[in-house]
DNA sequence: CCCACTTGTTCCACGTAGTGGAACTGCGTA
DNA sequence: TACGCAGTTCCACTACGTGGAACAAGTGGG
């Protein structure tokens, strides 16, 4: 049991799922599973998150290493390599100045931490995260992943998602509990959908980790469908769950203002 | 004749060049070409850029687009995608602390420009950049590509690279003037080669921008093959020749900080 | 000390998935 | 009107990836 804890199996893909793919495919999600966060990773463990099968991991790997997207530390730990690092950089070098920008503003805003996060299928990834005012420091970290139906931003994009693949989503991963807060059972996170909707906004209040509330609205895609979100985080011992509230604005405007950058 | 000018063919792959490449690697190479700085991206010159046949390229960048790597805007026109984004902050959410801290102990000691760069083919790529404390910017950019020939950084990459792989970029790319500096003759280039590799740092004498002088210094892998380097940036009419030079210690000590780390 | 279990690696016969040239369409331009 | 160029579709061929099974090497427990 070591590495971390919330890397969840994801072997199950979003929505229609085409079920195992092919080459290409497969080698992008063995690419992101060298990635994930937790040092550098064993063959088994790539082929497992990648859910490919481990003589298929293990040729695609070397093919990936040769090329220098992949580093191979020891004997077989694999890292994240050079090549793929100057994809990044390039990634988020050209990204969209505004971005920046808009959760600066709402930091200012706020004087709390704030987070961009991008949906993909049963996750929510931290693309961005700006530290409030306040001198501690919370656990996120960019890179990292989290279920949609604890977090604000993943119950702003659950929201704004067509039914049918909610309930997808939720038959295939379920809702594990994270606190004694977080919504288990689906009546229940389908009645606050409906309120997020309503609202424009979504709140987790110590639903994936005491003591952490937010407040959280949804991006939406030139199609309408979610993309990502953006979140204000907050301690409940500072700020209470009206006060939160009051950001409401702030946060559905940066939401606003993103839609067209993501 | 529009985009930016320093987006080289880069048809070349280097070294021993198992020419086309299968499957994942022509969908990466494709990737890499929609993240190219220089907004959204035709079918055609990304095809181009990643010297994948035109019928093959948008069957990939179909595929790419549907696993949400790769985002189309209007009527063909590519961008990164989202998946693409997350992975991206992945990666560079879990790069090594180190970097930051090391770069930015370069950038206190001198007060000049920072960059960090990778080595892919026939180019190196700025990962990382921190501005110095003169109140101008330089035009480089997080993403950019450089050649080799002309930059501090690309000189040290050379450097250490096996004489016969220069040699095989030198024929496959020659080597064009950027400045009336520029190294623009094979022998030119090798003796200072010679010289940067006894040194163990590199010059750059406005051979790339003009204004611009760079001292560099190669950053190398666990195999001794160079992977990047580090340089210092600085304008010709406020630090001279000699001044920059003093810089080499700093630089050489950060590169071979960076070493493990990269 | 040996056995049971796991992990990395190699092998190989099979068939599908990717290939890329060529042909078609539709738009803009000379 | 005719040409050229970009995006898209088609299709027959085969190379490429596939993944189960067997092997090697290491690790820990009884």
């Amino acid at each position: 049991m070591p590495t971390h804890a919330e890397e969840t199996p994801e072997a199950v893909r979003a929505g229609r799922s085409s079920a195992a793919g092919s080459a290409a495919e497969k080698s992008l999600r063995v690419l992101e599973a060298v990635a994930a966060p937790g040092g550098p990773h064993r063959l088994t463990d790539v082929a497992a998150a990648a859910a490919v099968p481990k003589s298929s991991t293990f040729r695609i790997l070397a093919s990936l290493v040769d090329q220098g997207f992949v580093r191979q530390e020891f004997e077989s730990r694999y890292e994240v390599g050079p090549r793929l690092r100057a994809l990044s950089a390039l990634v988020d070098g050209g990204e969209p100045a505004g971005i920046g920008r808009v959760l600066g503003e709402l930091q200012r805003a706020t004087g709390q931490t704030v987070h961009l996060a991008l949906h993909s299928g049963d996750t929510i990834t931290y693309i961005r995260k700006l530290e409030g005012d306040q001198p501690f420091r919370t656990a996120s970290r960019v890179g990292m992943r989290m279920p949609l139906h604890t977090t604000a931003i993943g119950k702003g994009v659950l929201a704004h998602l067509p039914a049918g693949e909610v309930a997808g989503l939720v038959a295939a991963t379920g809702l594990p509990r994270r606190t004694p807060n977080t919504l288990t059972s689906p009546q229940a996170l389908y009645a606050q959908l409906e309120a997020v909707r309503s609202r424009g906004h979504a709140l987790d209040d110590e639903e994936n980790e005491p003591t952490i509330r937010c407040i959280g609205a949804a991006v939406l895609g030139p199609s309408g469908r979610p993309v990502g979100g953006v979140s204000v985080t907050t301690v409940t011992f500072l700020v209470s769950r009206e006060e939160i509230e009051s950001y409401a604005p702030a946060v559905r405007a940066a939401a606003e203002a993103l839609a067209p950058l993501l």
